[in-house]
DNA sequence: CAACTATATGCGTATATGCTCATATAAAGT
DNA sequence: ACTTTATATGAGCATATACGCATATAGTTG
């Protein structure tokens, strides 16, 4: 994005689209929980304290948004992440938060 | 996040937050008009072909985010990148739907 | 086939937020 | 002081989406 030429409307949508996947808790918690290996919903639904439809619900923007890959066994449907850039997106986000927040802390202190 | 043991609440509604910030187009567009040094509010507006009200906004929310930094010149307001792990953050974004969609575009072509 | 378990989904509601229009503020020039 | 230009903001509307409840589907076991 920031050598190339610009990115068409089209493309700014799905950039767009896919933060969007990323903008909820919930889902981050799912993430977070995955990153671990693979686990089926109902053990996700114990690691997040949420309710099975919702998790499932998101379990599904995830898995349609190419993140969460999805496996059958019997009854069970274990998921996991699939997207290699995932860890590190949630790493550099991570990192300038910590950076912004200390910097404010810094701020906040020598003013007082 | 990934190596590190799971994050507070707090911490991942922060990192939501931040992602939705990200998440909408005409965000984007300010900061891919950005990437080739400051803008004033008046070429952001003709750079995004948007509304000046609703640029004003969207650069208020980058800049509370810390996104974006702010510097007034008499009449004018000059925003400029601040966080430099936004380049980052869109190519791995960008480079990850780039193989998504290759990856989509050959099964297409495999199943015809 | 009936009962049970795991997962998915239809529907309604509440909330958040992007957009537009109009107007307010701020700085500069006359 | 008045006007003009640049930027910000208040209010209202429209849309998107997360959540809860109930129920549907799929697979397993008796």
């Amino acid at each position: 994005m920031s050598k190339h030429r610009p990115l068409s409307e089209d493309a700014l949508q799905l950039v767009a689209q896919r933060f969007a996947v990323l903008a909820e808790p919930m889902r981050l918690r799912l993430i977070q929980a995955l990153f671990d290996g693979e686990k089926n919903v109902t053990e996700l639904v114990a690691a997040t304290g949420g309710t099975q439809a919702n998790v499932s619900r998101h379990l599904q923007t995830l898995t349609a948004a190419h993140i969460l890959g999805r496996r059958k066994e019997g009854l069970l449907v274990f998921y996991r992440i699939s997207d290699p850039t995932i860890p590190k997106l949630c790493e550099l986000v991570c990192g300038s938060l910590e950076k912004t927040l200390s910097r404010q802390v810094a701020q906040f202190e020598a003013a007082g």
